[in-house]
DNA sequence: TGCTAGCACTCGCTAGCGGGGAGTGCTAAG
DNA sequence: CTTAGCACTCCCCGCTAGCGAGTGCTAGCA
């Protein structure tokens, strides 16, 4: 029969995680009982650390050896023992300076999101842009650059801008241009590439525009799909789990392939807060021995992105889940900000 | 006194560099002989391999192991004794393709360069961004948004394109903004951003562009510098010479945090052709046993970049050097196209 | 003088052994 | 239910011996 899981117990369990977090040694008994509110013996504590065992919450990695947390450990500790970290004012300060003092652009907030999140937590920082799964025309903008060739601004949704050069057939003036790219952008405003790709053109070099404006927003989604980008690897690698390259290798991998993270990532795309995914609960093999905590940002449904962390099981949740909540509800804002402008 | 470098003691050198590269393992007198175009003992071998190492071309791990190049011996190699590798036909109209089916923009060949050349050679690849040491003004454009506010867009002599937002003071209409933005394209041509913040504003407005227009050229000029990306790591750490982290960390250190290797590209941007730097000929004790194969592109002094390749010492150069080679030509062609179209 | 065959030697690599120590499980008593 | 005590397990470390790859050296031959 399965043993109980008193409250003393839970409080062993979280200080199993927390010393074995910190110290990533296996967690002995007198470890844990130097280290209780009230005195209780090493005896007391290795009886609830066998409970703990029975209970599929810890392991041992050999006997005669202390306990490390189970995936189902982590994964009880982040549900109900965690306390999320108070994070330093100074921290969140210094963050909070840097997203406001770079460039006004979502690129340069997801590139330092990146940066902070991997920085802060010492582990690897994944962040897509914006997944519109449709892109969409929010306003179109055609500049002159030479006799006969027009570089064709998109702006999307997100606050993205694709560029495209435009080959002109007929020959058109400054006012010519002007005139169309009023006329696009009210016409083809909130269209998707297919939709675009079936307006009848009014003329030639309408023609030309709307094919070049299809294959911009076929690009934005494409490139949605495969803008995962990471930082922080250098973090990754000083852990003492992937000290051997293979267990290294395929965590590598799966972060510069994204694939391996794509549906989990697509998945936190829907999810409201800060999700976490222990272990186990990835779907791929490769990244077994590690942990993510995502968070989407994004004001619309179709401008939604995703950024976290990505580190071993052995990760300060404690600090993570508040990290990117934090950078996650920066961006948002920042993001809104932008469209209350626009 | 120093022994001679015979024609078959560089022949022997020749062999155990690519014995070497491809095994991973240090070369025996055996090995060597057994490849040796005409027949030759191996204790012959061993007296030329004795020789070699009086000349510092050649190492021995320990005694009775076999010898495995210098530095100065990779050196020689690559100088006098590699013959590039013929690539396949095939190898390289698919990179052409994949060049030329990206979107017409400087970003797109970046990565796709990249991509391309980790995979090509297994090793990681590094890429900057033309790196104008002085952004200037091609041409600025003025996108009306909102109310009282536009989106500034600055075309660089790159090919890059800089946004940002601008807050208006007085109410301006559609052709104010074009007045403007032709007005200042004019005024403002080829100015760098200290020479845009010393000119005099005619009006509140003006004065709010002229700021915006002088920041994103600063903007650009620090993402040159900082614009480093990379990728492949996953090729790096697969290098039995990384298998375990300790002389891993270093690398990736380097890699992701790009001021290690920024005197090497901005040294590699001035020289033509394909420049090699091999182990201690690199300015960091941190990769010391690294080798980079770069190459500069770009047509203008002001729009050149650099890509190429970072690995172990124990690297193919015979493949590395004539793909970095075809892959700076490539981006340097797409640029100086795309410059014809403006 | 240069090449080659033969041979002793070096030294890393691996397996096996033993002692020390950390940490456990169990038992019996409070 | 808790605790003190104790035997037990098993990792870790250092040591040793044997093996084998590969060398350096020497002597003989063209």
């Amino acid at each position: 029969m399965r043993p109980e899981l008193t409250p003393r117990r839970r409080w062993v369990l979280k200080h199993i995680v927390e010393e074995y977090v910190t110290s990533a040694t296996p967690v002995s008994s007198e470890t844990v009982a130097r280290r209780a509110p009230v005195r209780v013996s090493t005896a007391t504590v290795r009886n609830d650390m066998a409970a703990l065992e029975e209970l599929g919450l810890v392991r041992q990695p050999h006997t005669s050896a202390g306990r490390v947390p189970s995936d189902a450990g982590y994964r009880l500790y982040v549900n109900e023992l965690m306390r999320p970290a108070d994070l330093e004012p100074a921290e969140l300060r210094t963050i909070y300076h840097q997203f406001h003092q770079v460039e006004f652009a979502i690129d340069e907030w997801l590139a330092l999101a990146r940066a902070v999140l991997a920085q802060a937590v010492h582990s690897a920082a994944v962040v897509t842009p914006p997944l519109a799964p449709r892109a969409r025309v929010r306003r179109i903008e055609l500049v002159p650059l030479h006799d006969g060739v027009v570089l064709l601004v998109v702006l999307l949704p997100s606050g993205h801008i694709r560029q495209q050069v435009v080959p002109l057939v007929e020959p058109a003036t400054r006012e010519d241009l002007i005139r169309l790219s009023n006329r696009l952008s009210a016409l083809l405003a909130n269209r998707t590439a297919s939709e675009v790709r079936t307006t009848p053109a009014a003329s030639v070099n309408e023609g030309q525009v709307l094919q070049a404006v299809a294959q911009a927003l076929e690009h934005a989604e494409q490139q949605g799909s495969e803008g995962l980008s990471y930082a922080g690897i250098r973090f990754i690698v000083a852990q003492p789990e992937f000290a051997h390259s293979a267990k290294l290798q395929p965590v590598v991998e799966a972060l510069e392939q994204g694939h391996v993270l794509a549906p989990v990532l697509y998945e936190a795309l829907q999810a409201p807060g800060v999700r976490v995914l222990i272990g186990d609960e990835l779907p791929h093999e490769a990244i077994r021995n590690c942990s993510v905590v995502l968070t989407a940002y994004g004001p619309a449904p179709d401008t939604r992105g995703v950024v976290g962390i990505v580190g071993p099981t052995r990760m300060p949740y404690w600090r993570a889940v508040p990290l990117v909540r934090f950078v996650g509800s920066l961006i948002d804002g920042l993001m809104r900000e932008s469209f209350r402008l626009r």
